[in-house]
DNA sequence: CGAGAACTTGACCCAGGTCAATGCCGGTGG
DNA sequence: CCACCGGCATTGACCTGGGTCAAGTTCTCG
């Protein structure tokens, strides 16, 4: 996996032995939920999952899309609480970690402890384009951002062959996103179907044109980066 | 400052030296920009500042706000290009650190690394809860959240005397936060007026009733605990 | 063959956007 | 001292993007 930076013989051996497990998930898992305290620390290792939080009358947010070498549950481990839930979008396969163990991380492998900061400071960025596309993107152009997003997300983690991309993903998933109703949302994505950029599957999404997608939404993309993987 | 922690004595050298300076910037100072490579970090002393990012055709979506005790461009050192701007609400203080000396402090002051990525994680919590705002709130809902928001992050660093906040920022802000039109956005700001929950004053805004703010959003507010202080 | 899930589509409605005008300072130049 | 100007806040009239409701249509699966 050439997007992945290689680690240093001791870390290797240190995330070998932090490591306490695998784990296997099934379709619609609830992995973590919302006000949980004894939240474990996983790394995701194969699947698509996501992250969302809820109101008290159910109406729902997905704040971020996890997919291979992601870490979940790390807010939990390092402020104690988690405040969101995750679920999974497809068969996972986890790396259980034990979080008690985090301290011992940073520690002894301040490389490690880096990564962990590189990857939280990945989320954060994600989340500001999250952010400025519901804020100030109309319908069409979030739908475009987003179906783009995802397709580089996995085409960077080597899960987009060609210019295909299959999402194991709803139109609901979508709605609740983009933050619109399920009815607009397949309307919505129906103008981009009609503009050739996507073909929506049942249940999946192709994507036929990125840089139509990408330009759409007027957003340039993920830098492309060596990133780390813990 | 009781709800910052305690420095170890060696933390605290490493702190002193790893601080380049001091900087003040006037209201209205853009301290980063948007697709900056050298942008430097900075934790901010005293005053508001918020963080933002545009569209190429001018929307701007506020992402959230700085107060003292928060790190500036830490997405930017940590991965090397910032994409988001800064700018300051009030006169602020700086404190200026020398960023590459980052890993040095992962390497030397693991405790110090821990509470980088304590903040990081934070703010990534107080990303979520913006995202479901913005997707899933009314703006009603939407108004009476950043208001409690805001007031619950200004008494958690003093800023708040006794129930009144008065924070420096303009019904525009507020728009480009909560993803509304001026127009609507002061109709809203109204309506909260007429339930007597806030009092809005040109260019600040005085809190009347918080519990009744974070009842009308449906929020539970921050969890209160011990922070770290770099 | 019946029951769900997911996706579609049309008709109608409303929250929030747009336009336009007004008031209210505080600062500046004369 | 006053006239003028540029931000900000405010309000009303009107319009539209996206929500809600209500039917379908496929599929898949038991």
């Amino acid at each position: 996996m050439p997007n992945f930076r290689e680690f240093e013989p001791q870390e290797l051996r240190f995330v070998s032995s932090f490591k306490a497990g695998e784990l296997v998930a099934e379709v619609g898992t609830t992995l973590l939920s919302e006000g949980n305290h004894s939240a474990h620390l996983y790394t995701l290792l194969s699947g698509w999952a996501f992250r969302y939080k809820t109101l008290q009358d159910g109406r729902r947010q997905i704040l971020n899309y996890l997919l291979p070498g992601d870490l979940i549950g790390l807010q939990g481990s390092i402020i104690g609480e988690l405040q969101h839930s995750v679920e999974a979008l497809s068969p996972l396969v986890l790396c259980v970690f034990q979080r008690d163990r985090l301290s011992e991380l940073f520690r002894n492998h301040p490389g490690l402890g880096f990564d962990i900061t590189w990857l939280a400071a990945q989320e954060e960025r994600m989340l500001d384009d999250h952010l400025l596309s519901l804020g100030r993107r109309t319908a069409l152009e979030r739908a475009a951002y987003l179906i783009a997003f995802l397709y580089q997300r996995a085409a960077s983690v080597g899960l987009a062959a060609s210019s295909t991309l299959y999402v194991p993903i709803t139109q609901m998933h979508v709605a609740d996103t983009l933050g619109l109703s399920i009815v607009h949302t397949n309307k919505t994505l129906r103008k981009l179907a009609d503009r050739s950029l996507i073909r929506w599957l049942d249940r999946s999404c192709e994507v036929l044109d990125v840089d139509g997608l990408m330009d759409l939404a007027g957003w340039d993309g993920l830098p492309e980066r060596r990133r780390p993987l813990i």
